[in-house]
DNA sequence: GTTCTTGCAAAACCTTTGCATTTGA
DNA sequence: TCAAATGCAAAGGTTTTGCAAGAAC
């Protein structure tokens, strides 16, 4: 079954909060407690999360970040490419880290119960790139979700 | 080429508004004139728009229809699924016809100008629909977006 | 000391809802 | 006549912005 499950990243080793403070360093940027918590909080993901859900997760991780710099935060690592939107048909955007080819999955939505998983599939990559050769347009990124029912909504 | 552009629908012979008046009426529904006025204005589209472009089109032809009209009547549509929203990562959600089986499109959008542009590709629709079979989802629908830059604005 | 970071409050923006009026069957 | 359709204005929710205080370098 090539259509994977995403592993768990419990002790990640891609090293990406380093990338990304290299990246912040490089684009003159200091470093600073809120966008601190936010990477750790990201890189521990293994799917994407809502700015409210973000805000949330470290609230009760008793490191609060105000709304408006979670915001600022993901817009930030968003330029930098550290972070990509995901955008799954509810209602708010969701954010990810940008991760590395082996990590790279795209999204399951269950439209009963609003879960959302990640996926991942070579042949479907394989079509994306070929089609992105003959496309008018220099392709930089693609975003796949499929929505459904879920096994526990279809009960 | 199998990435084709899709054809312009000039002419439109499918009778997708016949469908909807039709599939409105069975649910009870009445005819309206703003209604009407959007059903025309979506069947005429090649590619999806946002309700504030929707409104402004529609004012521009001297039929206006106010903007919670606009939203109202779309949800509907969506509804019986006759209308579809696609996310393009802009700010607006966009809304467009659902189509036959030929003119099932997914979409290219210009991170420049935020030009969208539909596509289609049969090998891409063959992965989508083998992968769909493994994945832990009873999939009903899905959508893909390429996402970079267009020849204009590559300059 | 200067510049970046952060929080708070307010603003902006898209979308939805409540209500009164008009329109279709 | 009754239910649906529509416009307007207000409300809701998410995201952005202005400003002042604090932290990094």
């Amino acid at each position: 079954m090539s259509a994977r499950a995403q592993t768990p990243v419990s002790a990640p080793e891609h090293d990406w909060i380093g990338r990304a403070e290299q990246a912040l360093a490089d684009a003159g940027h200091k470093r600073g407690g809120a966008r601190r918590a936010l990477l750790e909080l990201l890189d521990a993901q293994t799917c994407a999360l809502t700015a409210v859900e973000i805000e949330d997760e470290l609230r009760n991780a008793e490191r609060r970040v105000s709304r408006a710099s979670v915001y600022r935060i993901l817009d930030e690592l968003e330029g930098l490419r550290l972070v990509q939107r995901v955008e799954t048909g509810q209602a708010m955007v969701r954010y990810e880290r940008v991760c590395t080819h082996e990590e790279h999955h795209h999204h399951l939505v269950c439209d009963g119960c609003g879960l959302v998983m990640p996926f991942s599939d070579d042949a479907l990559e394989q079509a994306i790139m070929s089609l992105s050769r003959r496309v008018p347009l220099t392709v930089s990124e693609h975003e796949i979700v499929l929505r459904g029912e879920c096994s526990d909504c279809a009960g």
